[in-house]
DNA sequence: GCCGTTTTCGGCCCGACTGTTTTCAGTCG
């Protein structure tokens, strides 16, 4: 791909490795933590970072972004006019590419690689394994037996697990969890934390934190589960396990704190660490300090204030750990990095999964679906919709079944026939349309206009280059008769990265032409990402959450959307999901 | 490298746990 359409992205994933070889060669470490949070801050922001930086006045407006200073901001803009950051480059040709795998292994920190590189000659991964079997490791400082047992399993533990686990795998995980925990005796609370609290769309591990009056009880319970492959640590408030279940293998952390702590603790295992450590600093301008136990006066002495009988200012509630810090509450979803970014977003309340009142992307089986319309029809029903629209596939969509012409008019005529006769819910007669690669779509005008609701969506030539994605997609959404753009990158997690449009100018065309944008819930979606929901809010878009229902499980893949939708700042007035059935059905008119 | 309701210099969150140590370094979140 030409750098020239770099999105920011690939951007962000430059300072990220950059950040990672600094470490390596041992640089300053708040330079370091500064690349890591100037990629993170990239990677959030959804006007495309690369072109602004070519415009007038471009460093000024590069560093008004918080994370981003002089430093960065130049090299952003001398890898937009040279295709090329030289700092980056020379890192590359210093450390060796195979030092970065030997990094993520867990337990190996940037100390210890460093001096396997420098001390021992080892490059990646093999260079490791051969310094094990030949015993040399040992020549390393501070490797005993223990250590080199525990690196040995940690590198069989990422070569069988897959990284990082889909939202979707993890929470059902979780929950299970969660339930057999709080059903130990003397659990007072129990609750998973982390990024899967936070709604990210892949989780890194289970993060559980409890109140019991018999520690010893759930601290034996949790390192004996049901899937506990090995106890990585058993302290008195802290344990770790690797856990394999349903063949997924993920750790899991359990933290007992007592309860007079529960919400700071909560806090602190909820992350971001980045918002931590936000919230930290913020409290030491406030002559406080703030740890897992709670926040508390700062009175410059060495050892920590709860293991002096200090009192906390606030500790038992995340509620009231916020307002001590003049701070409203941030929901979980938005902790990611500055608290007072997540503020202005919060004000008017986060979108719930119970403001949903309709589902307006489903297929049956006159596609690819399992449902007919009566069953669809049947399961939305169930869940309080009034609305349910069918909305089969395409031509194009030849694997999946699409409708030609006229297949489709007389499925139009069997929606409609079912909306007559089924009482309770509305079900509109609809199509998921194909954006061909050149932005047309798969049906005329005439047949699309005798649909009840158009949902418009790109599943093929999805590598294609920014440019031509992004005229395709205004394209699309600029169509009169389209209601919807579903799924608008197209990616598939983990693997399939999809389009890279540049996002700001679809939002402008969403807000132009009143055409709402897809979060598609399913997990392996979620497309509008979370960053992507943020921009198209700041432009004034209309939000869509659907399930792409193809059976009844998957209207239960709404959650993962309404935390993707939470994640970018959506209120129920923005998703179109949540009208009354007069407004949306007077909207969907709107374009007939 | 970033940042500033004292600061454009001098700071930069805080604690638990492990393993290898006779008092602490490294990693993690």
């Amino acid at each position: 791909m030409p750098k020239g359409n770099a999105s920011n992205a690939e951007l962000a994933s430059i300072f990220a490795t950059m950040s990672q070889l600094l470490e390596l060669t041992g640089a300053n470490r708040f330079k370091v933590n500064a690349y890591s949070r100037g990629a993170r801050v990239i990677e959030s922001r959804t006007e495309d970072l690369v072109a602004l930086a070519l415009e007038e006045g471009a460093k000024k407006k590069l560093t008004a972004i918080d994370g981003i200073g002089q430093g960065i901001a130049e090299a952003i803009i001398e890898f937009a006019t040279s295709e090329d950051i030289a700092e980056h480059d020379e890192l590359l040709s210093r450390v060796p590419a195979g030092l970065m795998q030997v990094l993520d292994i867990p337990g190996l920190g940037p100390k210890t690689v460093r001096a396997m590189w420098q001390e021992m000659g080892v490059e990646g991964i093999a260079d490791l394994k051969r310094i094990i079997d030949d015993g040399s490791i040992k020549e390393l400082p501070r490797m005993g037996a223990k250590t080199i047992e525990n690196i040995k399993e940690a590198m069989e533990f990422q070569a069988r697990s897959g990284g990082r686990t889909p939202l979707g795998i993890a929470m059902p995980l979780a929950e299970a969890v969660q339930e057999e925990l709080r059903a130990v005796k003397g659990v007072k609370q129990l609750q998973f934390a982390g990024s899967l609290r936070r709604g990210r769309e892949t989780i890194g591990d289970l993060d559980f934190l409890a109140c019991t009056t018999k520690p010893d009880d759930l601290r034996e319970a949790f390192c004996t589960m049901e899937g506990v492959e090995k106890v990585l640590a058993r302290g008195e408030t802290k344990s770790s396990v690797r856990l394999k279940r349903d063949g997924l293998l993920i750790q899991a952390d359990l933290r007992i704190v007592p309860a007079s702590s529960f919400g700071a603790a909560l806090m602190y295992f909820t992350g971001s660490k980045e918002h931590n450590v936000r919230l930290r600093e913020r409290a030491l301008k406030h002559d406080l300090t703030l740890n897992e136990y709670g926040l508390f006066p700062e009175d410059d002495e060495d050892t920590p204030p709860q293991s002096r009988g200090v009192k906390a200012v606030a500790s038992k509630d995340e509620e009231a750990i916020y307002s001590a810090l003049d701070l409203e509450f941030v929901p979980p979803e938005l902790r990611e990095d500055d608290p007072v970014e997540g503020l202005a977003a919060t004000g008017a309340g986060l979108i719930d999964v119970s403001d949903i009142k309709a589902e307006l992307h489903a297929h049956t089986t006159a596609s690819d679906g399992r449902m007919s319309i009566e069953e669809l029809a049947g399961a939305a029903k169930v869940r309080g919709f009034h609305t349910i629209a069918v909305t089969d596939h395409s031509v194009s969509s030849a694997i999946a079944g699409g409708l030609d012409p006229d297949r489709l008019r007389a499925h139009i005529d069997a929606v409609h026939e079912a909306d007559g006769r089924v009482k309770g819910i509305s079900i509109l007669a609809g199509s998921e349309v194909d954006i061909k690669p050149d932005g047309s779509l798969d049906y005329d005008d005439d047949l699309l206009a005798a649909l009840d609701i158009v949902v418009a969506s790109p599943h093929s030539s999805l590598a294609q280059d920014p440019k031509a994605a992004t005229k395709r997609l205004v394209s699309a959404i600029e169509h009169p008769l389209v209601h919807i753009l579903g799924h608008p990158t197209g990616r598939l997690l983990p693997k399939r990265a999809g389009l890279s449009p540049d996002m700001s100018k679809l939002f402008e065309a969403a807000a132009g032409s009143d055409t709402a944008l897809e979060i598609n819930a399913h997990w392996k979606r979620l497309d509008l990402r979370d960053a992507h929901v943020r921009g198209a809010l700041e432009a004034e878009c209309l939000i869509a959450i659907d399930c792409d229902v193809h059976s009844e499980g998957h209207f239960d893949n709404l959650r993962y959307g309404i935390l993707t939708g939470r994640r970018g700042g959506l209120t129920p007035a923005s998703c179109i999901n949540t009208w009354g059935k007069a407004k949306l059905h007077k909207w969907l008119k709107s374009k007939r």
